[in-house]
RNA sequence: GGGCUCGUAGUCUAGUGGUUAUGAUACCGCCCUUACAAGGCGGUGGUCACCGGUUCAAAUCCGGUCGGGCCCA
């Protein structure tokens, strides 16, 4: 017999529907809990991760609603930033920088408008029980107005500032990036040694990787520690190829035994580049645009980096400046978005203030609590590596505009006042600055990086909720570990900057999804698995399932073999409690079957064992202590013994055996509920009709019977041993006219009896001894 | 290169000092026992990565080696 799972979980859904849960009226502190849950990129499809990961969140809601609790469960889309840009250039074959800038915009919205509703669909689907109806949109004018109040309050309080600083650029996307954005790249390359000349005769060598840079050559450095010192310091040498004069300094961060020990420092090759040009005040020569092409007005003019570097190779090459080519891998700093190596310049950027507050911030890293604990060393070392504040101006098309305009008169910045926000500087013009009255005035072209926005998510959960300030710190932050040092760091810092307080009490980290073979899934690969068909196969609840069968924040591979026991499961949720829906509703004051009291005892203990569980966000063991009630405890020896009785104990002893079967069965489902709410609330249709198991309270633990419980225990091995020996006879056709077992406990008439119910035999041989043994008698 | 983490039957996984190492899955045998054959019962399968140390006792603690993953440079 087929069981439908999509049809039955199909059934549920329209259950749901019919009715809406009911929100705690209660609206004390202590009795919220409040989820900070993360927004999945705009990209028209969810993902595996997704299937694996949001559930879990969703869980711990269904459990805490039953705990009694307020639960704030909020949802949200992001569509703001690079992502969506891509999405919609690749859905809808356009290019949007070759669009008109408000017309792309508009484009990015409506399409990305089209693809949340369709992720919507697949997230209820998955049975995510967050607020749908009030899920935000990230680039959307109230959160607009959000996240520029915030901008304007930092610029006020002198976090936010503007200067011509480093900037790290990508010359592919055209915009500045911020340390978060960047990844490294094993390369392979030339690491080219070239000769500098003095005027006097003197010579010294370089390595390098970049010598399409020469042209931006304003010094060489060396080592302080370097002998050759001595004879070289304060020399002048001329540039190869560009003819300009530059002195050989002194800096500590010239490694000594990297190539020649001798480096040359130009505007910008590298992060040390600048640092070393900032300290020894010396020369800016721009040698590079902002889409990354050479503009040296000479032999590179106009060439992107690779190509002029082949070219200046040759140059160097054929007028004898080199001395020695090597391959070798290095690493590199590219866009994490592109792979384009990053270029670095100086520009005016904004910046928000955090070097000045590393310490504040890894103590804000203790007050929380971290789930696993250990992940919280991520991110104290990525507080402990910061290097540069904080650059969020970005020049992108898709972003939240800075609200800010420039008088070029009196050299101000002007900020609208708070009532009038949304601002959009880029298109709205400030008549006349509030500073000095000139007329002369000019919007900021550049948008708010799109972690700047990301990072206050608990802000745009109060707005959604028109709720107060005073929910934060909120209960718990689901997130992946990937994005420990973006957006954990991010949020952590915002909250400390703007309410001094940590944003939640509590992070709960959650792995990612590989393919089968561990390995990431990318639709290059040919390796994506699509969760609505895991979903169409083994039901959303098997996903779900399937999600708690290892801790949630290990990184899981994605195996058939996985899921197989979560659609076992909701079918035999359904037949054993089919069973006992067919048991007539008994209703007594006393419990004293052995065999009921001791499935009572262990219910008890899975009731305390499972909510210290949920209590610590522990869902695989959550599910592992079910499992063992129900598929042991329950189906495996409770209900086997009791069928003969209901065949032919009195009518006493039915009552009380359907009375415990339905209390213990309604638990069991209160139990797995949050974990597989279809099958067990559809299961629950069949003890209660009138009731909804989604708004049930969780159970607790009833009368103790500890005795009663070690007694029956040593009964149930009994009856496990006696059917070892009968299965081994069985499968190699021993023949056997009964059994024997010795116990170790002296067992009464009526528990032998269960014994052999349990066994279906009438012909079993008991006695007390010392050892406990079993054997066919033939 | 640094940090974190993992290494347990074919596969996935539990287990942070104490009987015979948890469970799933796969496989094999038996059983259509009146909820479920998408089931039940039983079984095969493990030098707990390797080496050394601490301890009466180590999968578990410590040090090292090898290998995987993630984050960062």
């Amino acid at each position: 017999m087929d069981f439908d799972i999509a049809l039955m979980e199909e059934r549920v859904r329209e259950k749901w529907k019919a009715k809406k849960t009911e929100v705690s009226s209660s609206n004390k502190n202590d009795d919220i809990f409040s989820i900070d849950t993360p927004p999945p990129t705009v990209s028209g499809e969810i993902h595996t991760g997704h299937a694996y990961s949001y559930p879990h969140q969703d869980m711990i809601a269904r459990f805490q609603r039953m705990m009694g609790k307020h639960v704030i469960y909020p949802f949200g889309f992001d569509n703001n930033g690079l992502a969506t840009e891509r999405y919609v250039e690749k859905v809808k074959h356009v290019s949007l920088s070759n669009m008109e800038r408000r017309a792309a915009i508009e484009l990015c919205e409506t399409t990305s408008k089209d693809a949340i509703e369709s992720m919507k669909k697949s997230f209820e689907k998955l049975g995510i029980s967050a607020d749908m109806d009030k899920a935000y949109i990230s680039y959307s004018r109230d959160v607009w107005k959000i996240s520029q109040k915030f901008f304007i309050d930092l610029l006020k309080n002198g976090i936010a500032y503007r200067t011509e600083g480093m900037t790290i650029s990508c010359p592919t996307c055209r915009t500045a990036i911020s340390q978060i954005e960047m990844e490294d790249r094993e390369v392979e390359t030339d690491f080219i040694t070239l000769r500098f000349q003095s005027n006097d005769g003197k010579y010294v060598d370089i390595a390098t990787t970049r010598p399409e840079m020469l042209g931006a050559c304003v010094a060489l450095a060396i080592n302080p520690d370097d002998e050759r010192l001595g004879e070289l310091e304060d020399l002048e040498f001329t540039v190869p190829i560009y003819g300009q004069k530059v002195k050989l300094i002194k800096d500590a961060r010239v490694l000594k035994d990297k190539g020649t020990g001798v480096e040359m420092v130009c505007t910008f090759g590298d992060q040390t580049d600048y640092e070393i040009w900032k300290d020894h005040e010396l020369k800016l020569i721009k040698l590079l645009d902002q889409r990354g092409f050479i503009r040296d007005n000479s032999h590179l003019e106009g060439m992107k980096t690779d190509e002029g570097r082949k070219k200046i190779k040759n140059m160097l090459k054929d007028e004898g400046f080199i001395i020695e080519i090597k391959r070798i891998k290095h690493s590199v700093n590219t866009h994490e978005r592109c792979s384009t190596p990053i270029e670095i310049g100086v520009s005016k950027q904004w910046y928000l203030r955090y070097l000045d507050r590393k310490d504040q911030l890894l103590d804000a890293g203790k007050a929380i609590s971290w789930s696993p604990d250990y992940m919280r060393v991520r991110y104290d070392n990525w507080v402990k590596g910061l290097k540069w504040d904080w650059c969020i101006s970005r020049q992108r098309i898709m972003g939240i505009p800075i609200p800010v305009w420039y008088c070029s008169k009196c050299h101000r910045e002007i900020v609208p006042d708070i009532e009038k926000l949304p601002v959009d500087p880029r298109f709205e013009v400030m008549e006349k600055c509030t500073h000095c009255g000139s007329s002369d005035v000019t919007g900021e072209n550049d948008v708010l990086d799109t972690w700047f926005t990301s990072s206050t998510t608990p802000s745009i959960v109060v707005f959604q909720y028109g709720m107060e300030n005073d929910i934060i710190p909120m209960s718990v932050r689901f997130q992946g570990h990937d994005i420990i040092s973006t957006w954990a760091f991010t949020t952590i810092y915002r909250y400390m900057v703007h309410f001094n307080s940590i944003p939640w009490g509590k992070i709960v980290i959650s792995g990612n999804v590989y393919d089968s073979k561990g390995q990431k899934m990318s639709k290059s690969k040919g390796n994506v698995v699509d969760p609505m068909e895991m979903v169409a196969q083994y039901g959303a609840d098997g996903v779900r399932l399937w999600g708690t069968s290892l801790s949630t924040w290990d990184d899981i591979s994605l195996k058939e073999q996985d899921l197989v026991r979560g659609r076992r499961t909701i079918i035999k949720i359904y037949n054993a409690i089919s069973l006992v829906a067919s048991m007539e509703k008994g209703d007594v004051k006393n419990v004293d079957l052995p065999f009921n009291r001791w499935i009572l005892e262990s219910l008890n203990r899975t009731i305390k064992k499972v909510t210290d569980d949920f209590n610590n966000f522990d869902l695989a063991r959550a599910r592992f202590d079910i499992d063992q009630l129900f598929w042991n405890d329950f189906c495996d020896n409770y209900l086997e013994i009791i069928k003969p009785f209901l065949a032919r104990g009195t009518e006493a002893q039915k009552a009380e055996i359907g009375a415990v079967a339905r209390k213990v069965a309604e638990a069991i489902l209160k139990l797995y509920f949050p974990i597989a709410p279809f099958i067990t609330e559809d299961s629950y249709g069949l003890l209660n009709e009138n009731r909804m198991l989604r708004d049930e309270r969780w159970p607790e633990a009833g009368k103790e019977f500890p005795e009663e419980y070690r007694r029956f225990s040593s009964i149930i091995d009994s009856i496990s041993l006696l059917r070892g020996v009968k299965s081994r006879a069985k499968s190699t056709k021993t023949d056997y006219s009964g059994f024997f077992i010795s116990t170790a406990e002296d067992l009464s008439d009526f528990e032998k009896t269960i014994i052999k119910g349990a066994l279906r035999e009438e012909n079993i041989e008991f006695k007390m001894g010392d050892t406990v043994e079993a054997h066919i008698v033939q």
